[in-house]
DNA sequence: CCCCTTCTGTAATATCTGATCCGGCACAGC
DNA sequence: GCTGTGCCGGATCAGATATTACAGAAGGGG
């Protein structure tokens, strides 16, 4: 297996070399392989000089990477890329990694994919009907106050969606700090206001207890939770239920920032031209705002 | 956009433009068509030359051809079949020639949710070999500082990271505030500390510029992007690129938090007892930290 | 701290490629 | 048969490209 009389396996793949060889490359070598990688076949399919100006190295690195792999000349590499890219057009189902030797010994990161698109999957086939686009609907009218709390881990993905948010519509609030301050806020809120709550899992009774609390005054809130459903649904006008098991010790949140990337979109879809000069203006504002960055 | 004949209209295939100007074409353009047409799209990927001896014809014939279906230049024509072959490469089985009908009826949250889960698997397929498990190697040594920084939206997930490696290990530092900020906690960085930089699509030169200046204080740098890799990979040891394109006016942050949590699973179960037995302190001082939180 | 090895980018080179020009050719109409 | 028009391909040129050589940079071991 040292030898590699062949200059190149004529099975596998040209990223499966890529991959075989990246412990013994150098670190640029590694940059062109990741750039590769990353891009791949199209950016194999480039000049060399593009190749090299996108992994951020210099071109004979490059033509040294190629040739580690076993090739002879960047020719030879790029007529391999293309006919590798012939055959998968011609067979639009054939699955790339069917002779894959990994395949085998299936790494548990790949467990862990699979769990994660599963989960995204199943949540979105689970949606109640109509609910999405109910929580869509109050998400995209600017004149309704949102304000988004999260758990102990979920409090990131409020955050995520806050800063999205904001720049699609103004009165769009982050409620942090300590729980006190969550009380304050809410002594302004009313029947306009908007709620948007994420709980999962050993969910949290003081977010419970906030839920409670903004139904008792008429706050429409709209609870994102685990398909068990957290105790703060019982407050909530809107329920999301997302899909988070996965093979590891802790609960996956992948399923519900896909939710809220598409609540997302849907807001900006609906909100069309509004939003894009308010973007516009936005970044306006972000560009005059540091001009001595640089 | 309606009529749009000539100068290349955006949205038909080349293959389209062929047929719609065959019956103008003279007859040597004419088996230049027919020969792209049968060896479509990989023969206009060759070079004039090759493409002019399969097709029968000369270089000029094939040039000409190349300028009456509405071409610049041969290099404009190149590109816009490269972009044909990456949209059919990512989507194998999406379009393969169906066209439009069958986009039409599914909801639109249907196919991001699609998209969204192709992404994971996408990103964990590619995944450069080694690189996950030295990242994990890095995260998973407490004896090494780990700093973590994102952007304008990537830093929401800095910070879910950060909450739950700081249950893990110590030595956890989410860098926030303003840049000067940053800039002061570098000063106390060396050769042991470990950069973990989120950075995506429309890149931050600020974090660009960080990065460099952490590469330059001998600090290890991981860097997770894009698959067209951020700037900062270039001052990275190491790099994690995801899938981001979701059929949204937004990038998609799903496959990295995928990652993201992946990685967190890799280093709860390298430190296993360790990390347990810090995971059962943690909760006890939370629990006694608020006793009046009812 | 210095030497030695390894790596990597700059620069030069030889080749190739796209693009253009122009002479010749076929063919139709007179 | 002759001429004019449009088409084609060989020859040519400038620019781009892959490749090689080399010297400086980086890194590791003593």
């Amino acid at each position: 297996m040292s030898k590699r009389k062949h200059p190149v396996g004529r099975g596998g793949l040209v990223v499966d070399l890529v991959r075989d060889a990246m412990p013994s490359l150098t670190t640029s070598e590694k940059r062109a392989a990741q750039a590769l990688v990353a891009d791949y076949p199209l950016l194999g399919l480039e000049t060399v000089a593009r190749f090299a100006d996108r992994a951020g190295v210099s071109a004979p690195s490059i033509l040294r990477f190629i040739g580690r792999i076993g090739f002879a000349s960047y020719a030879d590499f790029q007529r391999r890329l293309m006919a590798e890219v012939e055959a998968r057009l011609l067979s639009p189902l054939a699955k790339a990694d069917a002779g894959s030797p990994s395949t085998r010994k299936r790494a548990p990161r790949t467990a862990f994919a699979e769990a994660a698109a599963d989960n995204i999957a199943e949540t979105f086939r689970r949606l109640p009907n109509g609910e999405f686009e109910a929580v869509a609907t109050l998400l995209a009218d600017p004149r309704r106050p949102v304000h988004l709390i999260g758990g102990r881990f979920t409090d990131a993905l409020a955050r995520y969606m806050t800063a999205h948010l904001r720049i699609l519509r103004p009165n769009v609030s982050h409620l942090e700090g300590q729980r006190d301050n969550w009380h304050d806020q809410l002594l302004d809120m009313g029947n306009r206001d908007v709620l948007f709550l994420i709980d999962i899992r050993r969910y949290q009774d003081d977010l419970v207890a906030f839920a409670a609390e903004a139904a008792r005054l008429k706050v429409t809130t709209i609870v994102l939770t685990d398909q068990w459903l957290s105790p703060a649904a019982r407050s909530a006008r809107h329920v999301l239920p997302a899909r988070i098991a996965v093979p590891s010790a802790w609960d996956s949140s992948v399923a519900l920032l896909a939710l809220i990337e598409a609540l997302v979109a849907e807001v900006t879809a609906r909100r069309g031209a509004e939003s894009r000069s308010r973007m516009a203006a936005i970044e306006t504002i972000r560009r005059q705002g540091q001009p001595q960055s640089r």
